[in-house]
DNA sequence: CAGTATCCCGACCGATACTG
DNA sequence: CAGTATCGGTCGGGATACTG
């Protein structure tokens, strides 16, 4: 692993990190790992978030060129969105992340209840 | 790569997420990935961060496991913060993360632009 | 179905001042 | 040096209602 340097890794990059960071990307792009879905399959496979909040999230990825909205111009309408080639290099990443929050939900469980009792 | 189903990466992994993806976390696990450093080291490392912020994203990081903080009981104070062997494992991962952004922040910035322009 | 549009509360976080 | 304490503004994000 090549390591930045200090000024290299924390001054613009903070500013994506931000968005990979923010409460509900990471989990839209793992869902779209899979493939295409659309707005509705990713509500209902995304507990708890708003509808607000995955178009948001949504248009916000759009932007950053991460995902791509493909709209079905019929009636009723029809949205499908999934990853583009910079999206793509993100898979790899984000699955990592996900399986590693999994793997790792007990010790950080325990680690907090062993701080707390202190 | 192996895809969690949808219960099991969106459920208890989101709180994990939440904690990795909050605003200096990454950063904060980034500059530790190298070694050992100060509370000092850290705040002049990373532009932009408060002493507040440093201060509650290390505890944040203790608390979880991730990083282990050492006091040297002399005057004045002498604190030392690394990474746990629960910490490590995610070393590579946040590097991978770290990196991405940088190599891509072109890429971004350009899709913004033309999604704006838009 | 796939969104917009508002309202609004609470937390996040920066600034500042103080301390063992 | 490495914090803690407090204040206050901003904005993330939930709830709700409405629409092509």
């Amino acid at each position: 692993m090549d390591y930045l340097t200090e000024t290299e890794a924390n001054c613009r990059a903070r500013e994506v990190l931000d968005r990979v960071g923010d409460k509900w990307s990471v989990v839209v792009l793992y869902n779209l790992s899979t493939g295409t879905h659309r707005f509705t399959e990713l509500r209902r496979a995304i507990p708890g978030i708003s509808q607000r909040m995955l178009t948001v999230t949504l248009r916000t990825l759009e932007r950053d060129g991460l995902i791509r909205r493909t709209v079905h111009p019929v009636i009723p309408p029809h949205v499908d969105y999934d990853l583009t080639p910079l999206g793509s290099t993100l898979r790899e990443i984000v699955g990592a992340l996900v399986n590693w929050a999994h793997d790792h939900l007990e010790e950080i469980d325990e680690a907090r209840t062993a701080y707390d009792k202190v």
